[in-house]
DNA sequence: GAGGAAAAGTTTTTT
DNA sequence: ACTTTTCCTC
């Protein structure tokens, strides 16, 4: 007699892949000692996939996941990584904490939220919000409405001396400035008084993510401590973009294991505007004595072509940190440069050489137009939308930001938090009579009744205006309901209570093309409809939620779309074939950005598009565009387009249009 | 103090 | 194209 035993399958010894595959550079950064490290990335060099191989080289060294800390500059890398990572160590459900400094950030204020009076599901204002609450305080302070104020110029020397009493607002309120229209010397009183009443409304905005996080580790000795101990190595993503305030955290956070690897491109910094700095990545080998430099040159995205482009470009830029890009990819077509008539022309080439390079077999998603600003698109996204071409919009509004979601989401706001003035001023004064003072008036009184669903069932009780007493009344019903245990835990049944109660209507009432706006609110709801409570959906959508199409009731996920977006916005990402379009005087680099330390910068982000392609560019200018000043103007070349075709041998053609 | 109409000013880039 | 400001009325 004989029985049969089965056996499971054994599961094959995995190969160690943390190493496999890579290049010599790569697998010294991959394997690099527990001790200061900075990794200078050239665009295409695998920076990513070497990031996360370091970090799946960790864990097989047997580091737990858990201590591994690394952060990026979107949540979408952060993503990304974790799903190379569960590939490379087949299997799932790592604990590496990673994500932006901002969402890490939150996470961390969030444990210790009592210790600057926030409650624990603290809301964060967008910059909109945060630049309405400031307006209001500049409303609240310069009394006198008559006084003009000096341009932008004398505004800015004014900020500044605020900024450097101030240390903590350093450094991003400074563009913040250009939102108020009326300010004098009350700039510090105004500033002071927004941060009170940020506060008040336990609220916080993007700034205090990290100011707030940078005071736990300087001002809590206990809560340093243990952070510096949570973490036994610390991995930074895109260090050249970093601002004082994220290298400061970065600095403390490592204090203790001083495993902090931080990886960069000096060539490719690009976000000075809000507050970055080079000097953080510059100095990284001053402020860490023993740190190792490695050095990431072998392009593996552009062919040959594009990269000769790329570099004659930067070259113009005094030297950075030294190195040498290279690649082994094969040859490409040259890139081309286009002048179009006009930007009609200029769109209608785009859109006709899509439709070839569909043709060709490239898929639209490989396909990207690029430009310095939003408006840029415009009569591209006409003329796509023309002809058929399915597209998608990586710049300007994101779902989140436009206004009837933002009215929507106000009252859940207020459900989750009634400190929360900028949310209640949202939706108050969306009713008809009421205003900024009798928004604040009804406010206070709502806070000081002690009972809110109670006393916004019997609405007599707050002072209303008389004309908006009877629009007020189902927003204040439907408001009480809110607070319901029922529609708390039901966030999807909350939404659509609230808009068959007003919002809905007052959509229809105040725009002439609700649709749109319906749509997105069905997919607002949807979205919803997936969340557990209150809290934890306001909670998943503090940041960075996504940069729409997620969202977009159309998007359907099996259609090809080519991707528009700013330059900015396609940092870190690759294309087969890229359209750069307006590279016209004034317009890239941009008008106000020609000159010194900005001009140095446009010209990187210039190299940023450029190196963006795999295969195809075309350079394209209108030779004249209409002007809303001046008509229909003579567009000269851009000046980064100037430099390359004094070089030789040149680096791009040009093709003629008839 | 609020709202509406008309005029004027404005356009970078965004976690 | 869009938002902000201004000025007027209730």
């Amino acid at each position: 007699m004989s029985k049969t035993y089965r056996m499971q399958p054994t599961a094959p010894v995995p190969v160690p892949a943390h190493l496999d595959g890579l290049n010599d550079q790569q697998r010294a950064v991959v394997t690099a000692p527990f001790q200061p490290a900075l990794v200078i990335a050239g665009p295409g060099s695998g920076k990513t996939r070497t990031l996360t191989h370091r970090i799946a080289h960790l864990i097989q060294a047997g580091v737990r996941p858990e201590r591994i800390l690394s952060l990026t500059f979107t949540n979408k890398a952060a993503a990304e990584m974790s799903r190379r990572l569960a590939d490379l160590l087949g299997r799932t459900g790592y604990a590496v904490a990673s994500g932006t400094f901002h969402s890490i950030g939150r996470r961390l204020i969030q444990e210790h939220a009592d210790r600057f009076g926030l409650p624990p599901n603290f809301a964060t204002l967008d910059r909109e919000d945060a630049e309405g609450l400031m307006k209001r305080c500049a409303a609240d302070i310069t009394k006198p409405p008559d006084t003009r104020f000096p341009k932008a110029s004398t505004l800015r020397d004014l900020l500044s001396a605020a900024i450097n009493t101030e240390r903590d607002l350093e450094p991003l309120i400074l563009e913040r400035a250009s939102a108020f229209s009326a300010l004098t010397s009350e700039i510090g009183d105004c500033i002071a008084l927004y941060q009170s009443r940020k506060f008040e409304a336990g609220v916080t905005d993007f700034d205090d993510l990290l100011v707030l996080w940078r005071r736990l580790l300087r001002e809590h000795d206990d809560v340093r401590e243990s952070l510096q101990r949570r973490f036994d190595h610390l991995l930074v993503d895109e260090f050249q973009d970093t601002n004082p305030i994220q290298c400061e955290i970065v600095d403390l956070m490592a204090a203790r294991h001083r495993s902090v690897m931080v990886v960069g491109d000096d060539c490719q910094a690009i976000y000075s505007f809000r507050g970055a700095d080079i000097s953080n990545i510059l100095n990284f080998p001053t402020r860490y004595p023993e740190a190792v430099t490695y050095n990431l040159e072998q392009n593996y995205r552009s062919s040959p072509e594009l990269l000769a482009l790329a570099n004659v470009s930067i070259s113009h830029n005094p030297a950075q940190f030294p190195k040498q890009l290279f690649t082994s990819n094969p040859s490409g077509p040259i890139p081309a440069n286009i002048i179009a008539r006009d930007e009609s022309e200029q769109a209608a080439f785009v859109a006709q050489r899509i439709l070839e390079l569909r043709d060709e077999g490239v898929e639209l998603a490989s396909i990207a137009v690029l430009y310095r600003a939003h408006w840029h698109s415009m009569e591209l996204q006409i003329e796509l939308g023309r002809r058929n071409i399915p597209f998608e919009i990586r710049s300007g509004l994101k779902f989140f930001e436009q206004r009837h979601i933002k009215d929507v989401l106000s009252l859940l706001k207020f459900a989750a938090n009634p400190r929360d003035t900028i949310a209640f001023f949202r939706f108050a004064t969306l009713v008809d009579g009421i205003g900024p003072a009798a928004a604040a008036r009804i406010h206070d009184q709502l806070l000081s009744c002690g009972a809110i669903p109670e006393t916004l069932s019997n609405p007599r009780l707050l002072s209303i205006p008389k004309r908006a007493a009877g629009a007020f009344e189902p927003i204040a019903k439907v408001l009480a309901e809110l607070f319901s245990e029922e529609l708390q835990q039901s966030p999807s049944r909350a939404i659509e209570r609230l808009r068959a109660a007003f919002y809905d209507d007052l959509l229809a009432r105040i725009d002439d093309n609700p649709a749109n706006r319906i749509r997105d609110l069905d997919t607002l709801v949807a979205y919803a409809a997936g969340q557990p409570n209150i809290p934890a959906f306001l909670d998943s959508l503090a940041l960075d939620p996504g940069t729409g199409s997620d969202f977009q009731a159309d998007a359907n996920p099996e259609t090809e779309r080519v991707i528009l977006s700013s330059v900015h916005q396609a940092k870190g990402l690759e294309f087969q074939s890229v359209f750069l379009i307006w590279l016209a005087e004034d317009q890239f680099p941009s008008a106000r950005s020609a000159t010194g330390d900005d001009l140095e910068e446009e010209r990187r982000l210039f190299y940023v598009a450029a190196t963006r392609a795999k295969r195809d560019l075309y350079l394209l200018r209108p030779a004249t565009y209409f002007s809303r000043t001046e008509g229909r103007v003579y567009a000269r070349a851009s000046l980064f387009l100037e430099e390359l075709s004094r070089s030789r041998p040149p680096t791009f053609e040009s093709w003629r249009l008839e």
